[in-house]
DNA sequence: ACTCACCGGGAAAGCGCTATCTCACTACGG
DNA sequence: CCGTAGTGAGATAGCGCTTTCCCGGTGAGT
């Protein structure tokens, strides 16, 4: 022996054909107990089928599985970036309801990429995937855009379900989250708290998340009588936030009370921002968020943000793509204001 | 017409033999020119075929792919819970890793059971992915722990390959976190800032990550002249963190200088504990972490812990798992302490 | 007793691919 | 001018399953 002696000899995977064999049933039999049929089994044949099985380890092999069948017990799941909070709280609905389901996810990143989303799109239709759920924010105007809709309908047009998170692009099912109210409804809080003078921190123009709470933000200010003073756009993350909070305060704060930041996260670089340019925020200036992520409870002060239950709009997602088009929940996912100290009461 | 106006007829996917008739070729030199081949196709047909597949917008079936070759693009990764910023990490370097190979990755979750952990292992096994990645922590003396073995012992004499990430369980390819060594050096550096009275919040026993981690500090600290006071084991998650500090709190913390958590989540659930009881973290009695997870920086004070580069050890795992085995590289990934004002130096 | 549904096992025809094998055709050395 | 060694396209035999289809055997109905 050359080879490392403790290794096993490598064989192939038991198929159901040996387990018909070895039970002494023809390969039909072995397939109907084996994997649910509308046929009935003679009970001892099945037993002995099973005991087989058992003997050999089997494993039926999914993809022989799905040729035969001609679907898959596959979901596909896109999202931005996998470490973001928002999408890993999400993902992890979309894995529970799967699991529920008996179906397998695989999961890709787009970096926040159009093109390499397009890419992901085309290379995961090859798997025939059940379900494909798209997580990653649209940009408005991509020019990806048209692409990736064809992409889609065609998919569809195959049997395909494909399901949307955040604002339908065309006209896909998608799980609604309201972003414009929810950042309205947060505005009218603020200004009830007592906060005039505000300044935005979000996402380039164009993600259309950003570009939704913004304006929903805005509308809110304007029925209460607050002002929007300053907008800044960095990049839609944690590193953006700090970024784009850090300009502010170079720039001057002057006056303003209470920054907006476009998500939790960014929210979160933002009061690292404020601590490290030695100011206090909740006392100096105040922040609220958007999407209430775990982690927010535990910075200081905790965070004022709007809730979004990220983890049922996952679950829900796989819900809009597997069920009957008629029997599907479109109303809009709850949002909610959760008022934290990040946000205290004005004099 | 009864059916919604809008929706496009259901047609099958085009296969490759419909992209063969439109290129006026044979079903064999269509698969040639698609889908790579020792042998040369002539140009002209080539291109017919490309163009042909285009126009059909023909992607290959990935299942008809992997049964007619007998091997898939496919990683299964297992992970105790997607939501946890350790392991959402961890998977977005595996993703990454895998996406630069052309690997499709699918994702599962133990939320911390082993009888789950076994079941989704026999599961995943009909995928017959390339490689499976079990990223979920080990369970000293769990009954589950020799059928898990014996599965994947079996998924490897099917010619798979295995990586786990931490301690190797038996004799598996492992990323080796070099949790005791970590939290021994965090230990000294602690003593060397001058504290002496510790306590410990950490992860039920037998979870083997938990065990390790504890371990190499009490090591460190018997070593420097500490004295490890006391030790509560709720979950391993933050609210575990929140509950162990609490607890911790309420029994009286008596002299109690610095509170070790088992994990960057629950330091982060520990400080928040600390502060609902009225406590300043890092002035009133100091915490430490594990991991470096994005969010302990963010966090008031910043979290001293012990750096584990996270994505790396994602990559890493792939690479372990797909490399030959003498060009892998078993080298225990680098952990440093990262010391930060939630264990300012003493008086 | 005889037809006639029904029941349930087995043979075999696919599912969409890949890879081996066959074979006509070209090019070239002797 | 023949034999021979490439070349490269096409036919076809699988891959591991599911699902017809066929068929002998049973029990009920007349």
């Amino acid at each position: 022996m050359t080879d490392d002696a403790v290794e096993t000899r490598r064989t192939a995977p038991a198929t159901l054909h040996d387990v018909a064999r070895e039970a002494g049933v023809s390969l039909a039999t072995a397939s109907r107990s084996l994997n649910g049929s509308t046929r009935k089994v003679n009970e001892e044949y099945r037993q002995r089928v099973l005991a087989a099985a058992a003997k050999l380890n089997y494993s039926p092999n999914l993809s022989a599985q799905a040729v035969a069948r001609g679907s898959t017990t596959t979901v596909a799941l896109l999202v931005a970036d996998i470490a973001d909070p928002y999408f890993s709280q999400m993902a992890a609905g979309v894995v529970r309801e799967a699991d529920r389901e008996r179906l397998i996810v695989t999961m890709a990143a787009t970096e926040r990429d159009t093109e390499r989303e397009l890419d992901l799109v085309r290379t995961l239709r090859g798997q025939r995937p059940r379900v494909m759920i798209l997580a990653a924010s649209r940009r408005e105007g991509d020019p990806n855009n048209d692409a990736l809709e064809a992409e889609l309908r065609a998919f569809e047009s195959n049997g395909g379900r494909v399901a949307f998170v955040s604002s339908a692009a065309g006209e896909f099912h998608a799980v609604q989250l309201d972003n414009r109210a929810g950042a309205e409804a947060l505005a009218r809080e603020l200004i009830g708290l007592g906060y005039r003078r505000f300044a935005a921190v979000t996402g380039a123009e164009g993600i259309r998340t950003a570009d939704e709470r913004l304006a929903g933000f805005r509308a809110g200010l304007e029925a209460g009588g607050g002002t929007l003073e300053r907008i800044v756009r960095p990049a839609f993350t944690r590193d953006g936030g700090y970024e784009g909070m850090t300009q502010l305060i170079e720039e001057g704060l002057d006056g303003i009370e209470l920054v907006f930041a476009g998500n939790d996260v960014m929210a979160v670089g933002a009061m690292s921002a404020i601590r490290d340019a030695g100011l206090t925020p909740g006392t100096d200036v105040a922040v609220a968020g958007f999407d209430d992520i775990p982690t927010v409870r535990d910075v200081t002060p905790p965070l004022t943000t709007v809730r979004i239950p990220l983890e049922e709009v996952g679950r829900r997602a796989l819900r809009l793509a597997l069920d009957e088009p008629d029997a599907v929940d479109e109303s809009p996912v709850h949002t909610e204001v959760v008022l934290r100290e990040s946000t205290p009461r004005r004099g």
